[in-house]
DNA sequence: AATTTCCCCAACCGCGAAGTT
DNA sequence: TAACTTCGCGGTTGGGGAAAT
């Protein structure tokens, strides 16, 4: 309830800051520290809202802040906290020793989110979108070519997301890669029938709207990684879970029938406990955001792999419940046809629930 | 070289939660 | 318990630099 007076009402300055105005609020906050930031600026000499110090000093001034370039392993555990915390910003730079959730929050939608698109991988879900998937460019991977690709450890998709659907996607693109050897592919999909009467219900209404969209383009992760080059994650631990585009039923049907609350068990089998050391990195506000130790201790989601940060993944992803649309950011291409117009149709195929033993809450 | 477009990121805004009276 | 204050969070904006034309 209730809320400071804006800036403008008092006066007060606005905009970038000035070496003298950032010395200002050191030497103030060395000598005194910080709290209280509504008489901060008045005591520091500074003609600006209390607001606007703490978002300087939180997000640039802070001695233990890092910059420069995110590393690749930042990047991962950005991509896992998200799928498991959402828009949680300042609970996933908790995580992330020296950066900020406005440092975090715009890397993430300026690089990773339009990465995750790119590779087909929706964002806000963290599940494949077989509505973007980009088969050319899987083709061309030498990834591919080794037969290689690796859904099932795709980071943060790995957990929920039905395992029918990620070897659907795997069958795309085994049957695109029969046929490339005809003709160049993406021209198959009406006629080798792979899209289910299910899946046509769900095109149609966007296939009315949206005449152009092309239905031939599809696009799945290559990995779900940021690491352009070829992945070098473990193959399937199960070959045979690469089906054949000679075994894809004509239509998925079946997949009606699929419990879209149901983890298989095979899924969890490659997570193995939190690490114990799960706190943050100094500044009061976040000590309250530790990892909860019994979320540490008894929960099978977090992966083995090789990121020393979360592995889980996109078990609780923010489907539905995410707080920010797929559209709600500017890079979301308004307008004409694009690869982001098509985000909406097929998506229900890769909805996914929440396993009931866990609770979200710890996280938060 | 000049202009336009794109992209990044620091900073702002508004809301809600938590704390205080 | 209601009213008010303060703080923190997430979404958005816009200035400025880089890239493209």
């Amino acid at each position: 309830m209730g809320r400071s007076p804006c800036c403008d009402k008092n006066g007060l300055k606005k905009g970038p800051w000035t070496q003298e105005e950032d010395q200002k609020l050191i030497d103030y906050i060395k000598k005194h520290g910080y709290g209280n930031w509504r008489t901060l600026p008045k005591n520091a000499g500074l003609q600006r809202c209390g607001k606007s110090c703490r978002l300087r000093w939180t997000n640039y001034l802070r001695p233990d802040i890092k910059r420069g370039k995110f590393s690749f392993q930042e990047e991962e555990t950005i991509i896992q906290l998200h799928s498991i915390l959402g828009n949680k910003w300042s609970a996933i730079a908790a995580r992330l020793p020296g950066r900020t959730d406005n440092e975090i929050k715009n890397y993430w939608n300026t690089h990773i989110r339009k990465r995750l698109l790119r590779m087909g991988i929706d964002p806000v879900t963290h599940s494949p979108r077989l509505d973007l998937l980009d088969l050319p460019s899987i083709l061309s991977s030498s990834l591919y070519n080794q037969s290689q690709l690796n859904i099932s450890r795709l980071v943060g998709v790995n957990s929920l997301v039905n395992p029918d659907l990620l070897k659907l996607a795997t069958s795309f693109m085994s049957s695109q890669r029969e046929s490339q050897n005809h003709k160049f592919l993406l021209n198959n999909v009406d006629e080798n029938q792979l899209c289910s009467s299910q899946c046509q219900n769900q095109y149609q209404p966007l296939m009315e709207s949206h005449p152009d969209l092309p239905t031939e383009v599809i696009q799945l992760p290559a990995c779900y990684s940021l690491n352009t080059s070829p992945c070098t994650v473990n193959p399937f631990s199960n070959e045979a879970q690469l089906l054949n585009v000679d075994q894809f039923p004509s239509n998925f049907s079946h997949l009606d029938n699929l419990p879209s609350n149901s983890v298989p068990s095979n899924l969890t089998e490659d997570y193995v406990p939190l690490p114990p050391n799960y706190d943050y990195y100094g500044s009061d506000r976040h000590n309250q955001l530790v990892m909860d130790p019994s979320f540490s201790n008894t929960s099978n989601f977090q992966s083995n792999n090789s990121n020393p940060s979360f592995g889980l993944a996109s078990v609780l992803s923010t489907p539905s419940s995410s707080p920010t649309p797929l559209n709600s950011n500017s890079t979301y291409i308004n307008g004409s046809s694009t690869e982001d117009e098509r985000d909406s149709y097929c998506s229900n195929l890769l909805n996914f629930e929440i396993p009931d033993i866990l609770d979200v809450n710890d996280f938060m």
